[in-house]
DNA sequence: ATTACTATTTCCCGAGTAA
DNA sequence: TTTACTCGGGAAATAGTAA
């Protein structure tokens, strides 16, 4: 995927071949990159030319050592994946409200879930969810990449005579604005093209909603990395 | 210096073709990224045939968008190079012993002088400087990197009779153990071959150092960032 | 307009080898 | 041992063009 040059500047970086000059041979350099040691023998030059990279003859041996050009060169594709990768990322679910069986209510209503759901999404829940059917292929593809970020845990349990499920809750704004939660029931008969959305008020109510009307969720996802639980224990 | 599916998948990621289709020619990419429409066409069929991103004619139009492993491409880059840029570089300065004109004690000695250093750099140092003349050609461009980031500042003054110059310092470790700082000032007669030394101790008695004595000082740079500065404000 | 084929040129890689 | 040359094969880029 990467270029030979590529490759070789961030092979030399790694070595810490800034701020000091190495020996290294060039076919030591091919063996580590998987090449030929002739072209990196040839790379090097290049590298030379264009002032990446400084090379003094001292006897036998060739001193190898990155220029601040060099370096900059790394800093420069660094900062242009950084901007794309730590940036917050909108992620829009879009689709229609249906009805379903009233479960959502039923659920929602049992105490070892709505204190779950009160103390960790935040909100006190209205008692009931509203059910979305996405519409594009962007945005199921979308609610399978929410699905995997949703780190709000409500847990299951039993009460004797069965067993209730866990789920994973996201926050989310409704329609871009209504404070909500998007809410992935373990056990769901609905496929990967419906959401479940909980929310501090009574969605329907409030947006005069009726099935078959063209709703959205928006979520923030803070980063990108797939290291999130290292980020977010920096954070705080 | 990028080749050019890697420039492609950059700009796709930074148009935010992730978590969504986005229709853009061919010809338009290949503008962008100053080259042609056909080798734009060309990578964007082996990017798909890559698994890197998908492609859906719609229309007359065409939907892109990256998959999950085209984001994973430029993220494992994006690992390999934050794993180089964002760890704390060791800069070592080497070099021998020499004796001065006295000028170290007198400066140190002025209040003016001494109350910033005990300050700003954190220890109360101890009335002179050690001079070294630096060996190689790494350390003498290592002075260099390290007079750029030389963040303590020491005030010039003037007492009436004459100015003083200003001065800055940069925390340092003397034989890599001892606390001192290496202190560069706007005025000195010595080339950029020499640094001098402040230390909380008498680093010639502390080490039975004379002239001509090799010794070294080490500096944790805790980033090459550009943005040092940002950097060092969300520290703390 | 668009995308993507074919043909041509240009560039890159690596085997062989000299110094 | 090194490094780096020449050169042949092949990949990559583009011009022309079809659909």
């Amino acid at each position: 995927m990467l270029s030979l040059k590529e490759k070789l500047l961030i092979f030399l970086a790694q070595s810490g071949t800034y701020a000091r000059s190495l020996s290294i041979s060039t076919s030591a350099i091919a063996h580590h990159l998987g090449t030929s040691q002739q072209s990196v023998s040839r790379i090097l030059i290049q590298l030379e030319q264009n002032g990446y990279i400084e090379k003094v003859v001292v006897g036998k041996t060739t001193l190898i050592r990155l220029t601040d050009k060099g370096l900059d060169e790394l800093r420069n594709l660094y900062i242009v994946l950084k901007n794309i990768l730590e940036k917050p990322m909108e992620i829009i679910l879009e689709g229609r409200v249906f009805s379903g069986l009233g479960e959502g209510f039923y659920y929602i209503s049992l105490p070892q879930y709505f204190e779950q759901i009160k103390e960790r999404v935040g909100f006190t829940p209205y008692l009931g969810t509203l059910n979305i059917q996405l519409l594009s292929k962007d945005s199921i593809e979308n609610r399978m990449l929410l699905e995997k970020n949703a780190d709000i845990i409500i847990n299951g349990f039993s009460n004797g005579q069965r067993t209730y499920g866990s789920a994973r809750c996201i926050k989310a704004l409704f329609n871009g604005e209504q404070e909500a939660a998007i809410i992935f029931a373990e056990r769901t008969h609905y496929g990967k093209d419906v959401v479940e959305v909980i929310a501090p008020v009574y969605l329907r109510g409030k947006y005069n909603l009726r099935d078959g009307d063209k709703v959205f969720v928006k979520v923030i996802l803070k980063t990108s990395s797939h290291n999130d639980k290292v980020l977010a224990a920096e954070v705080k």
